[in-house]
DNA sequence: ATCAGTGCAAAAGCTTTGCAGCGGT
DNA sequence: ACCGCTGCAAAGCTTTTGCACTGAT
């Protein structure tokens, strides 16, 4: 058992395990969002037995501790994973080969503090999402 | 036959049955993005018949024309339709009631500036999302 | 030894599709 | 009369769940 996960894990009150392992490096990995399915096609070459649902209950998990977070695009009826950095994050998401590339940074701010003066909602969160080519595709 | 909705249609180069002029009519009505299902419920008190595969074909067919725009909010894996209205257009969510209340005004140039002059990104468009409590729910 | 985690299979929820018959022009 | 539109049923795709077994502590 790898001790560097076991801690992490335990940090997080929860268990280690070969499959938590696995996803979690492969979430390390990807530079950029990953869907369920994704992670599973590559944990299934280094443990061929893991299973998909396992991969969904692991995501959920991880999502639930705070460890990773989940976000669906409109182009896709899949959900997205990606490690949790604690920090605010968008994505320019490409039409043709679906490649997303993370804003640097985001003007956000301003777009909150416009709507919160003009409106009576209490603002949680805001997702942006830039749809268009990346500089390969276009 | 409605001539209203026959000459809508027929501008758009697409027939007019009773169930578009019905799908046409129920987008017309609601004032925030409806899902097939909604749709449907509200369609089938009129026309009882009415199918739910039929209104998912005329939905994809409103959006292929223009007519409509479909869109995914990441709370829900349901899609949400409206009447396109050829202008730009967010809205805030609220997380409890699924309320959808449309944005006043969206900042959303400066991003998009903001945006293009830091990388190579085509940008096309892109959808804001504002998550929270409206005034009721909070 | 205990109890959480996993694999497997089945089901659930949303959406799409094939096909035969109906309906609009 | 023609051909597109619709209803129905079945399938597809993503995600969830029940259950018995496995494995971590």
């Amino acid at each position: 058992m790898d001790k560097t996960h076991q801690a992490f894990f335990t940090s997080h009150g929860i268990k280690s395990t070969i499959q938590r392992n696995l996803v979690l490096d492969l979430l390390q990995e990807s530079e950029s969002p990953v869907s369920a399915e994704d992670i599973y096609l590559k944990a299934a070459l280094l443990q061929p037995t893991v299973n998909l649902s396992t991969i969904y209950r692991t995501l959920e998990l991880f999502c639930s501790k705070n460890i990773a977070v989940k976000s669906t695009l409109s182009e896709s009826k899949k959900a997205v994973y990606e490690l949790n950095t604690h920090t605010h994050k968008h994505y320019m998401v490409c039409l043709k080969c679906k490649r997303m590339v993370p804003l640097t940074n985001c003007p956000c701010s301003l777009i909150e503090k416009a709507v919160s003066e003009n409106s009576d909602f209490e603002i949680l969160d805001h997702k942006l999402e830039i749809v268009g080519y990346c500089p390969e595709c276009k």
